[in-house]
DNA sequence: ATAAATTTGTTCGTATGTATA
DNA sequence: CTATACATACGAACAAATTTA
């Protein structure tokens, strides 16, 4: 195997190497040739192997791991979760718990909130000032003690402050619906605007995840009547979660 | 500014240029130092320099243009669009039609299909036993002459052979729902899975955006009953693209 | 339990090609 | 046309993690 001129080498190797993994010969969890070895196979130099080991690592296909190798990622993730149309079915609850209990796994989560002043994002999101005071919670997810998910929140002071929720979580009651429901406001609907992108280093180490994998980032909001009460950022590492959810077509008319 | 040891360099200055864009002292399209000067700043090789910008890029917050330099990407998608939810409100034609037109953009579309064997893949979405022959559609669908996303189809001719809408595209009705009426097929729901990962080298260049950029995958599927009647895979750059959805969350009982 | 070998991670220097200003 | 800036690619060395002997 060898390359020809006219696309860069380390394309038409990383190309060459997918092919293998999409088409099965190089299956789940199979080691891919050492550096050393693919520059013998391909004639080129190691910054060329690496260039294309990231590549694929990028495309989420493959994982590296120092002092063992490279490895195909299993395509299909392992922890297929499903966000969204729980909410219609059980709207009780945290649908963090929910979802992880339904997958057999144990949840658990551990936080710290501190009251601060709202960004300028934050406060667009929650229809508020700049600079209003607001609490902001950090949490991280686990489901059988093993990371899965970030998220940071964000109350306006102005609506939970003095209340009883006051304290996302020191109360008996999780889940941001009912706790709402127990000052009295009854959350109508959740917006959620879905990218992706790379995981930062601190996400990386929180997630314990490789560097560079790709992650799904969640901006939820939930709303009381077109009046936004809730705004957080939600980070998954897409090798673990897949967002997925349901739509119903009306009957035809 | 230097580096110190302990911590790999490169990461040390994409953590330094990173904090000066999230906290705005590098603002949106403005053009980072150029590498020979960012060697100079940070006194390391260009080589460091290169994965330093490598790992922003891949985290989305920049974009490196041959020729030009490195520049702050706008943190907000510019145009964000709508998937999802509209299906309830309007089921009848193209969603993508339906998004671009709304978003005061014209929509335009080309596609390739061809019969083919199912792979293993696709015949597991669709319920169907591999090799199974099926229509396979590549679209490639742009907005204001831009080319926005990518999507290649599967639909079974056990269901579709030989009916009026054996060819995707060759009728006046647009949109898999209306599609699938004229057969006497009404689809009651969409199953969506999304995930996350870098764009791979042929999807870089059809949507013409760098290499290596960020972009959603979404696996979609139609149902008439538990029936898979269409499958999809779909691929968008998370530059240009939000996923959008609306949950409503029934009264309290 | 140690040492050696293997494998990826980080970093230097250097050179040439290609796109843009 | 020239200078600038990023892209690709060679060679080399040492560090860190893991596996093997």
């Amino acid at each position: 195997m060898s390359v020809f001129s006219g696309r860069p080498a380390y394309l038409q190797i990383a190309d060459d190497l997918r092919s293998q993994i999409l088409e099965g010969a190089l299956q789940a969890d199979d080691k891919l040739p050492s550096e050393p070895a693919l520059m013998d196979d391909y004639g080129v130099s190691r910054i060329v192997v690496r260039q294309a080991l990231d590549v694929l690592r990028a495309e989420g296909l493959i994982v590296k791991q120092q002092g063992r190798g490279s490895f195909v990622r299993a395509l299909v993730p392992p922890t297929k979760r499903v966000l969204g149309h729980l909410y219609n079915e059980r709207p009780e609850g945290s649908p963090f718990a929910a979802v992880t209990s339904a997958g057999g796994q144990r949840p658990e989560w551990d936080y710290q909130s501190r009251k601060t002043a709202a960004s300028k994002v934050i406060a667009d999101r929650l229809g508020i000032a700049p600079g209003d005071p607001v609490m902001r919670t950090s949490y991280r997810f686990l489901a059988d003690d093993e990371p899965v998910m970030l998220s940071t929140s964000f109350e306006p002071l102005a609506i939970t402050g003095g209340t009883s929720i006051e304290q996302p979580e020191s109360g008996t009651v999780t889940g941001v619906v009912p706790r709402f429901d127990q000052i009295g406001l009854h959350i109508t609907h959740v917006k959620e605007d879905v990218n992706g992108r790379a995981a930062r280093p601190y996400e990386a180490e929180t997630l314990q995840v490789p560097q560079g994998v790709p992650v799904l980032v969640i901006e939820r909001t939930y709303y009381v009547e077109d009046q936004p009460v809730e705004t957080a950022d939600i980070v998954v590492s897409s090798a673990r979660y897949v967002l997925s959810y349901r739509l119903e077509i009306p009957p035809r008319t």
